[in-house]
DNA sequence: CTTCTTACA
DNA sequence: TGTAAGGA
């Protein structure tokens, strides 16, 4: 799919992605610095965001008001690039379990239902 | 003039 | 998080 190479096409400068997504630059660059998102550099090392950052930022935007942590988010993402195959097998590990809860606290924040927090989820991790 | 890093409040 | 400093 070709869609995906486009939105992952770095071309927007931080002027620009600040506006978009109404995040300052200092938070922009904390963000990154807890690897949130990885930014691609042009020669003179400026940053360039994608479609697919400015998602992602507001995304993290998004997450960070609901209570969710910067530990949080990025455990989040971590499945989201890696999805789970667990409609299959009969025995569900513990470790399974823990996965498919993880994945409907992502769909929660996201369809901007429940109200997670942190409090909240630290109980289910151990 | 815009962005970057580092460091301090 | 904001902001100042010093470079690029």
């Amino acid at each position: 799919m070709t869609k995906n190479i486009r939105k992952s096409m770095a071309l927007l400068p931080m002027s620009i992605v600040m506006k978009l997504t109404e995040l300052t630059a200092r938070q922009i660059r904390y963000y990154e610095d807890h690897s949130l998102l990885v930014p691609a550099r042009t020669e003179g090392n400026k940053r360039m965001f994608s479609l697919n950052d400015v998602d992602r930022l507001l995304e993290i935007k998004d997450l960070l008001d609901q209570g969710i942590n910067i530990a949080g988010i990025k455990r989040i993402f971590e499945m989201k690039d890696q999805p789970v195959e667990w409609a299959s097998k009969a025995p569900l590990s513990d470790a399974e379990l823990r996965k498919m809860l993880r994945i409907e606290m992502q769909e929660a924040g996201r369809m901007n239902r429940s109200s997670l927090r942190q409090g909240d989820l630290s109980r289910f991790y151990h």
